[in-house]
DNA sequence: CTTGCCATTTGGCAATTGTCAAACGCGGGC
DNA sequence: GCCCGCGTTTGACAATTGCCAAATGGCAAG
């Protein structure tokens, strides 16, 4: 809990009363590994937080394969933000890698911190547009590197993470088949 | 003009007043072709709305050659939010692909704007979120599919536009060679 | 019109990555 | 403890794309 007070304090400043606030809004969430914090089609509920866990933004194609845009792990918020914020339907899936637990906001909530803390939508915009920016120089900078790259910028941007994932996710999120992350694993090696 | 009000009306209310308060800020702006519209490293001083021309914006490698991650045309804004939000250095460059007209708001013209109008921070927040997540999600389709399919959506995407920016730079865009892209063109007609 | 420059095209070849199939190995359920 | 299932590894080969160099073509300056 209070590692999401010092996240939020990074965007803007909140006073004692507003953080107390805030943290009586917030609710503890586990998730079970395998399952869907949300899903494409559904409009999204609630907001997480990160505590312990990674979870995957993904989508499918029209057989079935499975893509992984990104990972969210410990300490950064996820949710379809655009259907969280105008309810509407969510364009992909929030699927739990690992067994999760969150700290959530419901809409309701949400929307009265909205009203009660002055910040507290400028605090948002500024987390949504840099990890969005952030999330699309990532996705932008690998397609003209070769895979061999992409994946040591991986290991060394978000360190653990790749043994914390399955390869294969893994792989769909560099943008190569689960046969060439593994060769080139053992090339590195 | 009216297609800048048109624009923002998607993404908000605005009574008649707000339109003429809106109006009197903005300001006309030409860029020649080649030129920057921002420059990285620099503090973003504007944000533009493209009546005519295309803008990329595109980053430098250490041995200068140039990528470009997407392009911004005719009825969209151009800027980098970041650093027009929160007044630091730009990690981009936006540069005029043709000679451009924009409307521009300058940095203190839009705070103006935010501090009269209640809904213009809830529009560009919507419009920030909505035009990166597009953005990301394209990156990230792109880095899944071959590069021929990635052309073929892009003509499909973005009518005219291929024939409008230089090889090179859309060669860039998709992640490939020039010479690829060449060979590509020529398979498909 | 001529020249020169630069973007694009093309050719030949090498490197990367995909595809398909088989083998392997680890963990859960019996 | 054993077996099954699924994710991962590996091999062989094909397809894609990159790299380098040369040819082509259009445009602008003289």
């Amino acid at each position: 809990m209070e590692a999401l007070i010092r996240y939020l304090l990074q965007y803007g400043n909140l006073n004692p009363e507003q953080i107390a606030l805030i943290q009586s809004k917030a609710e503890a969430k586990t998730i079970e590994k395998g399952t869907y914090f949300s899903e494409a089609g559904k409009i999204a509920g609630q907001i997480g937080y990160v505590i312990e866990g990674i979870l995957r933004v993904c989508y499918y194609n029209n057989i079935g394969e499975g893509f992984t845009r990104y990972f969210v792990y410990e300490n950064r918020f996820v949710a379809d933000i655009n259907s969280f914020r105008d309810q509407l339907p969510s364009s992909e899936y929030i699927e739990a890698v690992t067994d999760c637990t969150l700290m959530i906001f419901s809409k309701g909530s949400f929307t009265e911190l909205s009203d009660s803390i002055p910040a507290w939508n400028s605090i948002f915009a500024k987390i949504t547009s840099n990890v969005l920016e952030n999330k699309m120089k990532a996705s932008s900078n690998m397609l003209v590197q070769d895979a061999q790259t992409r994946y040591i910028h991986f290991l060394e941007h978000y360190p653990g993470l790749a043994n914390r994932v399955p390869l294969s996710m893994l792989a769909s999120y560099l943008g190569i088949t689960p046969s060439s992350l593994s060769r080139i694993r053992k090339n590195i090696t």
